[in-house]
DNA sequence: GACCAGGTCCTTG
DNA sequence: CAAGGACATGGT
């Protein structure tokens, strides 16, 4: 990671910040993060809170309900949200790893961070975005979350790193104070629905990144 | 009808 | 390692 990279990074959390203020993001308990955010790959999220509201009017929202759950049950609840079948699976996964592994998400919080997220990662189905999601926002920790629109932004302000590096990177200059941790993605997800299209970014000029 | 959505895994070159 | 396909429903 380079200094520019780190000077345009905070140009960009310094400048979103400003812009959008405190937003809400992820309310929900534990259990609810943990399945959102599997529920949540490569889905809106408007889905998503269909298949939650289906999960839970099934007393399906937590880890313990889910584990000994028939997996057709899960898939009839979140259908909607698409990759129904595979996604019931990475459910009942997870759900696995926590009640074998620890026996209660409970137990999970007093685990250190880089503890749980090397467990997290070893589920198939999960890999860094999802993990990272769990921990920042279901376990509030401090590990902040690259995904799809995080990537555009930075691509579009001229940053070359390799995504591998882009969660260092910015780990590397937020404060330690977990809460801008998730106000920091949740104003990437804003910023990059609004103005930083798949194809083309309209407006880097909120940003003054051009160049 | 085409295209995309807050990924991840598996297979190929 | 990079690239491409599979997984699937719902909205624009």
């Amino acid at each position: 990671m380079s200094v520019s990279s780190s000077v345009k990074v905070q140009q960009i959390v310094r400048s979103l910040a400003a812009h959008y203020g405190e937003i809400a993001w992820w309310p929900g308990n534990t259990d609810v993060v943990m399945i959102g955010a599997i529920l949540t790959q490569q889905t809106r999220w408007e889905n998503v809170e269909r298949g939650l509201l289906e999960l839970q009017g099934r007393g399906l929202n937590t880890m313990h309900s889910i584990y000994s759950a028939k997996k057709q049950d899960i898939e009839d609840a979140i259908r909607c949200t698409g990759f129904y079948r595979i996604k019931a699976q990475r459910l009942q996964a997870l759900a696995a790893h926590v009640m074998e592994s620890y026996g209660s998400v409970e137990k999970m919080r007093q685990i250190p961070t880089v503890i749980l997220r090397t467990g997290l990662l070893s589920v198939k189905g999960i890999g860094e975005e999802t993990a990272d999601s769990i921990l920042c926002f279901g376990f509030l920790r401090t590990s902040f979350v690259i995904d799809a629109y995080t990537e555009r932004i930075v691509r579009c302000a001229g940053i070359k790193d390799k995504r591998k590096e882009l969660k260092p990177l910015f780990e590397s200059i937020l404060p330690s104070d977990q809460k801008v941790y998730c106000q920091t993605h949740a104003h990437m997800v804003e910023y990059a629905k609004e103005y930083c299209g798949k194809k083309r970014c309209s407006k880097c000029i909120l940003l003054n990144l051009n160049g």
